[in-house]
DNA sequence: AATTCTTTCAAACGTTTGTTTGAATTTGCA
DNA sequence: TGCAAATTCAAACAAACGTTTGAAAGAATT
């Protein structure tokens, strides 16, 4: 088997599917035009992938497997450099919040793109898609849900889901939307600085999530 | 012409749409099913809008003119009533959003739905769409923008537009997804409750807008 | 060199897509 | 009632869709 030609497939199928997914959209991407982009057989696409469903999932996968990779490494971290001492809120946004902005001032030209693809694929509709993103994020939510309440230790329950909840959304429109800051701003905001951006973004969430309860139980 | 019967063609394909688009996606989304839900001929989506293009902006429009344009008239009614005293915070953010949300919890079957829908429209690759929406939001985004700069003074430019963009990703976030908040928190978050969910909102919303700044210029 | 497995390819599969046509039907107005 | 406009309809259009096929080409193993 030549693995390199192999790869060389592969990996091309899944940077056109990429780039094109996060133009197009999923529905509005079609297989032809991802093979055309790759300059590769329309039937590759079946035999390295099985469907386009499987592609979806596979060029999510790729990018998805390293963030929350090092999302957790980076929470454990912060745990054990800390000791017994209390985790403090910003880290952990941080370590929630960098391994995907990274991406998007990443070396690597496609990698600008998968960070609006990564913010966007929680609003897609479709089902398979959802019960996917649930194992993939799994780990991560449930490790991360419990850091915030160790932190956020006065916050009633009914206010901390929803303030876990709309720190996802100002996360993931700031990942899916790259170019709305910048327009509202008129150039104020710059979105290729990673440090502005993720600096903004901590302060903003921890702003909400530290605000005072609204007096529920 | 019957006006009734004109309607009412035009309404069921709009309301069939609607609540097809939110389930399966523009894109994801047939005019052979939208007229099979609506129980009409497939050239009636054309003689009435045109193409299909057409019908996903009459979607919206119906669903987001009276939306936007109360929002205007409670800001009005706001800087009306306070004479020259100065907007609060929380107020602005309720005329924000109470509009789109009271959407979610009212009477008729299909305005939950659309609900998702609108929160979902700004993350949608289509470049006509997010021309079609900048217009339509233009208003509500100038006089709420500067609203929201008479309050919050001392947070510099910088600071000011990055979280205005952040505080829109977790509206849309919330408008969008109606199930997260149940499945994440154990059935403790109760979306049904447009109270609760308005004033969550309000509360971590506000939280962030008030936050320290970064130390911007 | 012969053989087996992997990978690529052009071509076609049947469906579904948005859109159009022209005739039939219904409606509003004189 | 009669005419003209508005509306509905079945049928078809070309194009694009995801997927499959079977043979050709390539790589690895014996």
């Amino acid at each position: 088997m030549s693995e390199s030609s192999t790869t060389d497939t592969k990996t091309s199928i899944l940077d056109a599917a990429e780039m094109l997914f996060v133009e197009k959209g999923f529905d509005g991407t079609s297989l032809r035009s991802v093979v055309a982009k790759a300059d590769v057989n329309i039937a590759a696409v079946h035999y390295h992938f099985g469907s386009k469903e499987s592609l979806i999932q596979a060029v999510l996968a790729r990018r998805l497997e390293p963030i929350n990779r090092e999302r957790l490494e980076r929470l454990a971290a912060l745990r054990e450099s800390n000791g017994k001492g209390e985790l403090q809120l910003e880290d952990v946004l941080r370590a929630l919040f960098e391994p995907a902005l990274r991406l998007a001032g990443g070396g690597e030209p496609g990698s600008n793109n998968i960070v609006r693809l990564i913010g966007r694929i929680f609003s897609e509709p479709s089902h398979a898609l959802q019960l996917f993103l649930k194992d993939r994020f799994r780990d991560v939510f449930e490790n991360y849900t419990s850091a915030f309440r160790e932190i956020l230790t006065e916050l009633p329950d009914l206010d901390f889901y929803w303030r876990i909840h709309f720190m996802l959304g100002a996360m993931c429109h700031t990942l899916c939307d790259r170019e709305r800051p910048v327009i509202l701003s008129g150039g104020v905001c710059d979105v290729e600085s990673q440090h502005e951006v993720l600096e903004q973004l901590v302060a903003f969430v921890a702003g909400g999530l530290r605000a005072q309860s609204t007096g529920g139980k």
